[in-house]
DNA sequence: TAGCTAATGTACGAAACAGTTCGTTAGTAA
DNA sequence: TTACTAACGAACTGTTTCGTACATTAGCTA
């Protein structure tokens, strides 16, 4: 071939960039990875999306494993940055649980991919999250809001006592997670798409009566 | 080598029996997806875990991916079987309701390997059960037991209305399968043990107290 | 403007892996 | 006891895939 019309590379003139290259790569590994899980996804495949090489791949990140780690620290950074300019704690308890547990559920439905790479992640026993360091202590802030929230309820005699923040966390994860992780398997079993636009409000909602049920219950003390 | 001493295969004579060979490369399968996915599991690794080779795979199931098909049907089919045996209808509605809830969080802690088969057909949106059959209306029989509870706490004034079958099953299931499934992640995040033993009596009570609590709430009617 | 280095591309190697080919043997029925 | 078939094994093939060796160039600095 002669040097007539590279599609790509317009002009012969390389450009070097490698900040650009490199959040790049990363931003078609973190689809690649999304889409395929940690062995599906293809080293070269991800080379191919990108307007660079392989070879940048290595040159910058060290490995598969590594880019993977380094994917699953810059979604987490994410995630953290934006729950970390919600202000919920001006509002009354009640209200303010609610907000919380409705900025989750917006927050996963927004976020598929995310939803995704954490399967993937527990697939793999969390081995990457171990060995990174730089997650693991970053999670505290948003567990702290809700300790407060809780707190504050208990004192004016809104919630009955006993909840731990962590649980609660839990609680509320776990139906926000599953209603996106789950869904092809639930709609395929139950006939029902969990993440229909036409039933978000209804599941928005359901998420918050819920919580604040539990919340404001007789009593389901200590023991 | 010489004819002493075969470990395995004691004898020269080779022992053939159909039946054992196919549900020993089901059982050995099912380890070997679950521990690594479908496209981290090895093809070769299953066979050589199996007193078998590889070819009784292809000779029997086809090829990697009707493996895999085959592997989900049997775990949902072991599944749905123990679910019918359970009889709670007899009980008052409240007691029912905690007792099917309590039921799903000890078959969840109790198969580990099937949670994460569910999340590795999720990864690959439910191709295999959409290629299946054999599942998706087999499902039903537990729906039709909470629809029956429902109605009948709603009739005596226990519940509240307005709570879909459907819905509710998806609430008792998100808790317990997220607690098993990002066990690791979570843990590795808020340094909490989901599924450590000390701690499974007050996650199982606490299902409990939230579902009753969410379907005796004062009213979160159909909107 | 010469030279240096970070950044980049090409081409290839070696191993892993799904699937197949070909031949063998156990059990059964005539 | 022969003949037939379902059940099985060993070894091989073609391809995919991670990773690397080697060559090249852009852009900065002395």
């Amino acid at each position: 071939m002669t040097t007539t019309e590279e599609p790509s590379a317009r002009r012969g003139t390389r450009i070097r960039d490698a900040a650009r290259t490199k959040a790049e790569i990363l931003a078609v590994a973190t689809e690649e990875f999304a889409r395929a899980g940690y062995t599906g996804a293809r080293v070269d495949e991800i080379a191919a999306r990108t307007r660079t090489t392989k070879r940048m791949i290595y040159y910058y990140f060290g490995g598969k494993e590594q880019l993977f780690t380094d994917v699953l620290e810059h979604s987490y950074a994410e995630i953290r940055s934006k729950e970390q300019d919600l202000d919920v704690e001006h509002l009354d308890p009640v209200a303010a649980i609610r907000r919380l547990a409705e900025l989750t559920f917006d927050h996963h439905e927004a976020h598929p991919d995310f939803i995704r790479l954490v399967s993937i992640e527990n697939i793999h026993e969390a081995e990457h999250i171990a060995a990174s360091g730089t997650l693991g202590s970053l999670s505290s802030p948003a567990i702290d809001v809700l300790h407060r929230i809780l707190d504050a309820g208990r004192a004016q005699g809104a919630f009955s006592a006993g909840v731990d923040a962590v649980d609660l966390h839990a609680m509320i994860s776990s139906f926000c997670f599953f209603r996106v992780s789950n869904r092809h398997t639930f709609g395929a079993l139950f006939g029902r798409d969990l993440t229909a636009a036409t039933e978000r409000e209804r599941y928005r909602r359901m998420l918050g009566d819920m919580v604040i049920a539990y919340l404001t219950a007789p009593h389901h003390a200590d023991h």
